[in-house]
DNA sequence: TATAAGAAGTCTTATACAAGACTAGTTCCT
DNA sequence: AGGAACTAGTCTTGTATAAGACTTCTTATA
């Protein structure tokens, strides 16, 4: 038990093995958020390698936003605030940079069958998916209405939890162990068309940002779409480009 | 000259000494684009560190885009060609993510006194800045407006050196060192006015992008400004955030 | 309440060895 | 003689380990 192949190569790095098995068990929640992880010296001695390759591989998961590390404190399990979740992937900010704190106007939520793109990308195909609607007002008058989309398979019950809090992603993280950790987001003007100057209540013909993200969680997987409709003529995206 | 304090705590680590000297040997030129640094074992021997406190800052460096590391080869300060410098910093995207190549079609440059925001924001509070109109095509009917101040006192001469080509950034490292590392943009969809609708060759009443970008260089300068106006209607702005 | 000692964690540095990449020969075949 | 293929050597980065320093928090003590 103690190295399952010895003397065959590994194929794969030991600090990849630390890693994968790390990710593991925050995915599966048997690390839940906000949990103390093994101290690099417990967690080498307990997979059998060295405290210098247990850390190695606990950067790395800091790197990717998984965890936390604090010198002295240890390394903790990152947690999804509703802060957090909010600003590293709600890039709406007001004039001079401050965070505009959104408030839920109106959610509806509802199963679907997923649609062919649906199941093309997101994660095992799903066939049903559940859809959230919702206005979110900024200060002034500034709207977003979003259309959220994920596949029932992967939160079971989800509907029974309506009413859904601001940030979703918390949810997911608390209820379901699914970390949010990339989106990838394609964004382009438009020009707000009768239905949705509706919903957001301002006059056709006015200039809106569509954004369609796709959310991946620590293994990677696919598991949110969402479109957003946003009015953002007091508040501007901003993003830092690498 | 081999210590410089001896027995006295650096308060700071040794790795962060030899990250500043390769970035001051890259920024003030000494390092060209593409040169190859000095191996891990050099380079230790060089600052009286070990290899793999070398390797520690040659890590760091990489990660913040400085430099390329292969395997065998060796560390190369990294080259911003036209390709890398266009798609890293230039996330207009087609329907089906490829890249598109965008043409330039007309281009102007004068110097002009800096505003205040200039002065405010840019390095070394500029006085006078060049500023650089151009537009660029996009396959189909897509368009880019924009307009680039960057100091007069950090790229001496720019003025003689039009026309420059389609990647500013590639002319930044290669005749001043400058290597842009990051960028912040702040997005907004905008109604095309008069003067803009006719400049992209659109309706007035149309939708567009504009982006205003701070550009900051390896040494956390700010080295340009520029506010970008886009017909996107067959493009989109791709990022992916984290 | 303030201070000091200790425990538990990460951070820094150093060293050894493995693996990939290039070069210069050398061999072998035509 | 010329050229392709192999091989050994050397230079590079990649992986793994260990020891000691530093930080933070807790606990005991004056």
């Amino acid at each position: 038990m103690q190295d399952q192949t010895p003397s065959i190569r590994p194929d794969r790095p030991l600090y990849q093995v630390v890693i994968d098995t790390i990710v593991d068990r925050i995915a599966s929640g048997a690390l839940q958020p906000g949990a103390m992880l093994p101290s690099e010296t417990q967690l080498g001695a307990e997979l059998g390698v060295s405290q210098g390759t247990a850390r190695k591989a606990l950067i790395d998961l800091e790197q990717r936003g998984l965890v936390q590390r604090a010198q002295g404190r240890g390394t903790f399990v990152r947690i999804q605030t509703p802060e957090s979740a909010l600003f590293n992937f709600f890039r709406l900010r007001g004039r001079d940079g401050e965070r505009p704190p959104p408030v839920l106007h109106h959610q509806e939520m509802r199963q679907r069958a997923a649609t062919a793109v649906e199941t093309k990308t997101l994660h095992d195909a799903p066939k049903q998916v559940f859809e959230i609607k919702r206005l979110r007002a900024l200060p002034g008058k500034d709207r977003v209405h979003e259309i959220v989309c994920v596949p029932c398979t992967l939160f079971p019950g989800l509907k029974d939890r309506a009413p859904l809090p601001n940030t979703l992603y918390v949810v997911y993280q608390q209820a379901y162990s699914c970390i949010v950790v990339r989106a990838e987001e394609q964004m382009r003007p438009l020009v707000a068309d009768a239905a949705t100057a509706l919903a957001l209540g301002i006059a056709q013909g006015e200039s809106i940002l569509r954004i369609d993200r796709v959310a991946y969680d620590a293994l990677d997987r696919a598991i949110e779409r969402r479109t957003s409709f946003i009015n953002a003529t007091e508040h501007s995206y901003d993003v830092t480009l690498r």
